[in-house]
DNA sequence: TTACCTGCAAAGAGTTTGCAGGTAG
DNA sequence: CTACCTGCAAACTCTTTGCAGGTAA
């Protein structure tokens, strides 16, 4: 309760209005010390269960939009049709762990630096992302 | 026309009939020089207007996922909900033109080499892919 | 009070599936 | 003849949108 405040604040400052979904979502992502990846449809199940009150879908949609559009989550490019975000928005990598469909950090220093050689006229790179895809060793 | 007995030849050895539908999305994917990336949509349009007879969406999309199996083909991580092919299934990186929706290879020459230094215990790499997204320079 | 937000339902995009009819071998 | 393939339509998954009613400031 007491760290509602936090959210209450945050949500002002980026000019979002505090509502109880908005802050639900807040505790939910980032009420924790680790990054969290999810996807829309697993933190609609976890919400769905953990809150008195459901927050619909399209709640959900529009206030991870915003939150992205803030820049306080960050969406991951993985094969598929499913969006991916990541509490983490500063720069690194990810293994994806094709076995489970679960998405693991590697620090930047869990990768060697990248260098891009090649440019193109006209055109700035705006990110490097490396994929590790994983799978079981047997 | 003379070509054709290639594609024959590729589809029976893979153990798939040669039927007319599949030859002609062969020669669409792999009669060329170049790597051709796409997506269904895109071939579907294609394949719309060259040929005489439409293929059905179904059988496309049965087909490249024929292909993909056979490792003619691979899909390309890429945020969003659609999936990208690539003619080209060598180890290979990715420009991704965010203004355009357009992918163009990196070769392996184009991106350093890139050390993963983290493990995790009872998985193993299966590939490593670099996405950059690049954006027009104004 | 007013601008913004929520929830529902419908619609939209991409993909998959079931099945009847067609075709290669 | 038989196994496999195609095409259609329906179904499915994820996401977006329109709009009526609700809420923060």
């Amino acid at each position: 309760m007491s760290n509602n405040n936090i959210f209450v604040e945050k949500l002002r400052f980026s000019g979002l209005r505090p509502t109880k979904q908005r802050i639900a979502i807040c505790k939910l992502l980032f009420d924790r010390i680790d990054t969290f990846h999810f996807t829309v449809n697993e933190i609609n199940k976890i919400l769905k269960n953990n809150s008195a009150e459901k927050i619909s879908l399209a709640t959900i949609y529009n206030t991870i939009h915003a939150f992205k559009k803030k820049g306080y989550l960050k969406e991951i490019s993985i094969s598929g049709y499913k969006s991916y975000f990541d509490t983490n928005v500063s720069n690194h990598h990810h293994f994806f762990n094709e076995s489970t469909n679960e998405l693991i950090d590697l620090k930047d220093d869990d990768v060697g630096n990248i260098k891009i050689k090649k440019t193109i006229p006209g055109m700035k790179i705006k990110s490097v992302e490396v994929l590790v895809k994983i799978v079981d060793s047997n």
